[in-house]
DNA sequence: GTCTATAGTTAGATAGAC
DNA sequence: GTCTATCTAACTATAGAC
């Protein structure tokens, strides 16, 4: 892990970049105060007098990572364009969010593995349900039309989404397992950015 | 002596089956030897009589649970079959497994996640990679000989794994964001055994 | 606000009786 | 093989000086 310290912030600052460096690696169980405490180049009595309790500071951290992982993503689609261009729009946004933030997916869906109700009441908006609906919505009415073949726009919403983010998630397996290098698979990511939505568009052309 | 509950099996094999279904979901940091001691209806002393300590007890249940997510898979891009043929096999055996074994995917990628080449040397022996190289092989010559359109073989090898395995990795997600209930996420991954194959078959059609 | 020192808990591991 | 009791280390959290 990189250790280097977070310096010219505030210290509060500095406690949550180090805890979030820290809790998105080893999680919220294998996190240590200790290690955040060193990242941030602060003592662990400090962490408890901003932040009370390890899982007070956890929370800060999902809360804003889960934030990071959806929002003005659903607004594409309540954009007046054409079908297929808020396809090519969301993958290639979802993606380049992703680039950007590999750690993300992997870190909140193993937490939510744990503790499913409890972390999604906690942190799903009603509205944010909504639009996912009014984006089933739009599939299926896409499939009506004869814009696309029929599909069943769960499984559609499903195909899109394994496409843009498993690549992410399963990074340490995949590239191993495809012997690439960091700059080669980096490349790939790269290229999903395009190649995702072509092959999506593809599939299901009517 | 004979105080066994109905439990038929030895009490190797109960330590080994609680130790699965309290490592698979809390992971290795946030297990702990006193529940698994508890699901297994023994004592926290036996579980170190039986395995040294609670790393070699995880040892051999990652070790078990890798080896059920791939095995076999590859042979069947080692058979004598139309090369479409092979991806429907693939697709459609693979998401049976995982539907059979639906916390195997999670567990092993975050595990994974937190020590990637300490476990990879020790779980993934070299004839896997050469039987992945192989499959990439065909994915090159297909696209070669115009059997389907041109396309980068690593992208469709991510692909075809997103597909397959990610509406498993992130269905504590997933369901919620889809409002679903238990049944019929069930009933879509059934489904998914025959229309993810149509989706890449399609979406790779010259 | 920040530190040192320490209290209080928990959890992995071992000793020893049966 | 299985148990109870206990040791020891690690970790979260707090008290109190500066």
């Amino acid at each position: 892990m990189d250790n280097t310290l977070v310096s010219d912030q505030s210290t509060e600052q500095r406690i949550l970049e180090a805890a979030r460096r820290v809790f998105v690696v080893k999680g919220f169980a294998g996190a240590r105060m200790q290690e955040i405490a060193d990242a941030a180049g602060i003592n662990k009595a400090l962490l408890h007098y901003y932040f009370r309790s390890k899982e007070k500071l956890f929370e800060q951290i999902f809360r804003e990572a889960f934030g990071r992982l959806l929002p003005g993503l659903a607004e594409i689609f309540s954009r007046p364009l054409p079908f297929f261009r808020k396809i090519e729009l969301f993958t290639e946004t979802y993606i380049s969010l992703v680039i950007e933030q590999p750690y993300l997916p992997v870190f909140v869906l193993s937490e939510m593995h744990r503790n499913p109700d409890d972390f999604f009441q906690k942190h799903i908006q009603p509205e944010m349900l909504a639009s996912i609906r009014q984006i089933g919505r739009q599939f299926a009415e896409a499939a009506q039309e004869g814009l696309i073949r029929p599909i069943d726009p769960r499984q559609l919403m499903l195909n899109i989404m394994s496409l843009c983010v498993f690549p992410f998630v399963g990074r340490p397996m995949l590239q191993r397992m495809m012997q690439v290098n960091d700059t080669e698979y980096q490349q790939l990511m790269e290229a999903r950015r395009q190649s995702v939505s072509a092959f999506i568009i593809q599939a299901i052309q009517p």
